[in-house]
DNA sequence: TCCATTGTACGAGAACTATCGTAGTTTGAC
DNA sequence: GTCAAACTACGATAGTTCTCGTACAATGGA
């Protein structure tokens, strides 16, 4: 028996391909203070975060539409792990298909955070 | 009296301060294909442009629209200039704000375009 | 003054978006 | 099997956006 299988889960969620990832949709989806700040946290942590993780000021549905749009438009991948639900970032595929892009976002943003007078 | 009294004209448009431009209203002015369009040719040409220099695919109104939208959101400044309306990139103002985002922005539409086999 | 050029304002319709609440599904633990 | 946790699906609503057409306004030249 092998030590460790791989801990994935059932259902499978459609994600565009790297070629599918518009960039208008990329930026569509930055564009909302939610969905950047969503994408700011999964950047800071790195790693795979759950839905749950997030506390946004909304309702779960509300949560799970934004995530989708997310995942929809490429910036997220997102797999089930048992009832969890985890995000990463493709910054794979984006870095490799807009060099730079989302570093320059995630600058912005925390520069606008910090001259805004918080985070 | 001066040589030459500045190219202006009387009616004034609304802009946002530097300080009042919100990095998210960026972010949604240039997710729009068209308006994204304007931004390149803005950038590629380096200089003022007036509106009806823009050949899109939509009515006069629909232009209108959209050229507020970026001026609203910061992305150009607009200006009378006889019955023309100039439209320049606020660069210094981006620039600015959020460093390296217009360049990584305009890098990442030209490297779709010609990925879509294009422009 | 008259006119062509350029762009605006307004009203309207279709489409999309953000949000919610409720009911349901999937999973893992007990 | 039962239950709680995590998330989804669906339907609804309010707001925004994109688009148009028509009518109007400002400018500069003949």
């Amino acid at each position: 028996m092998t030590t460790a299988a791989p801990t994935s889960s059932s259902r499978e969620l459609p994600h565009p391909t790297r070629e599918e990832i518009r960039l208008e949709s990329v930026l569509h989806a930055l564009s909302d203070p939610m969905r950047l700040q969503v994408v700011r946290e999964l950047a800071a942590d790195g790693d795979e975060l759950s839905c749950s993780h997030f506390d946004l000021p909304v309702t779960k549905s509300t949560t799970t539409h934004h995530f989708r749009v997310l995942r929809e438009s490429g910036v997220i991948r997102q797999v089930y792990r048992g009832t969890a639900k985890m995000n990463g970032l493709r910054r794979d595929d984006l870095d490799d298909l807009f060099p730079g892009l989302l570093d320059s976002v995630l600058a912005a943003a925390t520069r606008q955070a910090v001259r805004l007078g918080g985070s």
